[in-house]
DNA sequence: TTGTAAGCGTTATCAG
DNA sequence: CTGATAACGCTTACAA
């Protein structure tokens, strides 16, 4: 910047006037300045801007479970979206449900002072983070404090889900999803029980499995309800999630049983599939895009206290959910 | 940090020190810094940091055209491992398919002093850019410039899925791709042709369709190219990328002719489709590695001359390609 | 309309 | 081992 002051033989000052398009500059100075700017290729460090200026970096942070994974990468899509079209940048990681590491993003975040943070949390707490940092929470409400939250509606969802197989006559259905440590996999057990006491049925904890995380833990845990004997094999499977879902699909492939499936989260090419996926689903990209709205509220000075939004779920039957009970 | 220092009863530089791990402070000062950063919730500011040491700000920026595509999420999840494990952070951005978008993404990365770019072009000029920061190509080569680049195999693998085809007797073969400014979709033409050449078999222009962009619009070419009177009407279809593929298994789904396809790139569930897509892939993730690998030995002060790795492919044979050529 | 001086939060230099 | 001072590249406040 010196050197573009020198060759436009005018003060640093001015240059900075012209950069930021301040007034008072005279037209043939600008002129100049503009020139010396062009031939010297020159960028402002916007770090030192930033620095100088206070507050904004323009960037924002986003924290997320996995960004191979459809449901996550139309989130950052969103943000992403949300962030151009006000001029900021965003940072993305992704924490792979690890706290330590989650916790860590944060502090490299900050440190960086990014406007805001958007967080699927693993379940740090970051209650010391967001004095000094507004944030929104995502898909997951954040422990140990209150602050601007997006959710799905995981329970009423997942009731869905399981009515649409009870309507169908199915009474041994099974749950499969991520260890209870997850809170949308108890919030999506909390469905499923809901919805099978309203119905009468009782829940058979046999067919209650949350251990498997990865797909092929969970199509392991599905080849093992399906090996049960006939009395006790469920009829009907609900998978909590999209990587139990896939799951799900790749066991009943292996063993065609003529057993229903009704998934949460959409699948990519759901329509194409050899059974079409019936799925329960809420849009990751409308949540994305909320929380980037909260967070930019936030940034432009909105005080009140911390906003819950609740992005609903819709039931898309396609086939896999519509397979009558086998008879036994 | 001049907080800290008064808690501590030391010098700026003192805390500095600690912060930063220098050698040459009393293990008692150093203790008393350490209590007061603790107590007041002291975090450095990299902005300064980074402005003030020179040089690197740990970040790395990377463009892309969708984080909503599969392929190119996998290579963010490649950069974001590999910039993790160096310590650094990673501002992604997509510019879908917009060379102006292009640029200015890169200028406002520039501003924020990335310490390298990771780049999948929509044909903008980086000439300029490339002199202060170093920047790898990913999946296109770089136009007006050298620099280091990571490609795919496109025509290797586009000859081996239409001579796949070929083997099984296919004679009227579809090629479905993005326009021709797209280098890719060049490349696999390129690679299209050489094969039909090589079998001595005529290319006949009206089976080229090289227009459709979204899926929908692969779709609709495709159904086009299966309403043709059966003389002309392709007996096999190559899919030059994801969304043609994706577009072409719609088309099929609704008109099962018999129809062979072939994909270049993979896709999510291809072997729970219907019809299981045999495809001809690269490994996106391995793409983004090479490209995080060949960035960070640039900044680890590497000198020599552009290098240009290139990423093999090969075919996954899964049903969809394997449908014989049908009686006309 | 333009310029000067001070300072954002940090680190390098060099003296104590 | 520790600290004063200048400087990184920019902007604000206040002159001229």
């Amino acid at each position: 910047m010196r050197d573009v002051a020198q060759q436009a033989g005018v003060s640093l000052k001015t240059v900075s006037r012209v950069i930021n398009g301040e007034p008072g500059v005279g037209a043939a100075t600008a002129e100049r300045v503009t020139a010396a700017i062009a031939a010297l290729g020159f960028e402002r460090n916007d770090l030192a801007h930033t620095l100088r200026r206070g507050g904004g970096s323009a960037t924002l942070g986003l924290l997320i479970e996995d960004v191979s994974n459809p449901f996550y990468s139309s989130i950052v899509e969103a943000v992403e979206d949300a962030a151009r079209e006000r001029g900021y940048l965003l940072i993305t990681a992704s924490c792979e449900e690890n706290p330590e590491l989650e916790r860590e993003m944060v502090a490299a975040l900050r440190r960086r002072r990014v406007d805001a943070l958007l967080i699927v949390s693993a379940g740090a707490d970051h209650g010391r983070d967001l004095r000094t940092t507004p944030a929104v929470f995502l898909d997951r409400p954040p422990v140990g404090v209150d602050a601007d939250t997006v959710l799905l509606d995981n329970a009423g969802g997942a009731r869905r889900a399981v009515e649409h197989l009870l309507a169908q006559g199915h009474r041994r259905i099974a749950f499969v999803s991520d260890r209870a440590t997850y809170w949308t996999a108890r919030q999506r057990l909390a469905g499923y029980e809901a919805a099978m006491d309203a119905a009468g049925v009782e829940v058979d904890p046999w067919l209650v499995r949350t251990e498997p995380h990865r797909v092929v833990e969970a199509t392991e845990a599905v080849l093992g309800l399906l090996s049960l004997p006939a009395g006790r094999r469920p009829t009907a499977i609900f998978a909590a999630n999209n990587r139990h879902m896939v799951g799900a699909l790749r066991a009943l492939r292996d063993r065609p049983l003529g057993v229903a499936v009704v998934g949460f989260d959409d699948l990519e090419l759901a329509d194409l599939l050899a059974t079409p996926a019936t799925v329960v689903r809420g849009d990751p990209y409308e949540m994305g895009r909320l929380a980037a709205v909260r967070a930019f509220a936030r940034l432009d000075g909105e005080q009140g206290p911390p906003v819950s939004l609740v992005v609903p779920t819709d039931l898309v039957v396609r086939g896999s959910g519509e397979i009558p009970p086998a008879v036994l």
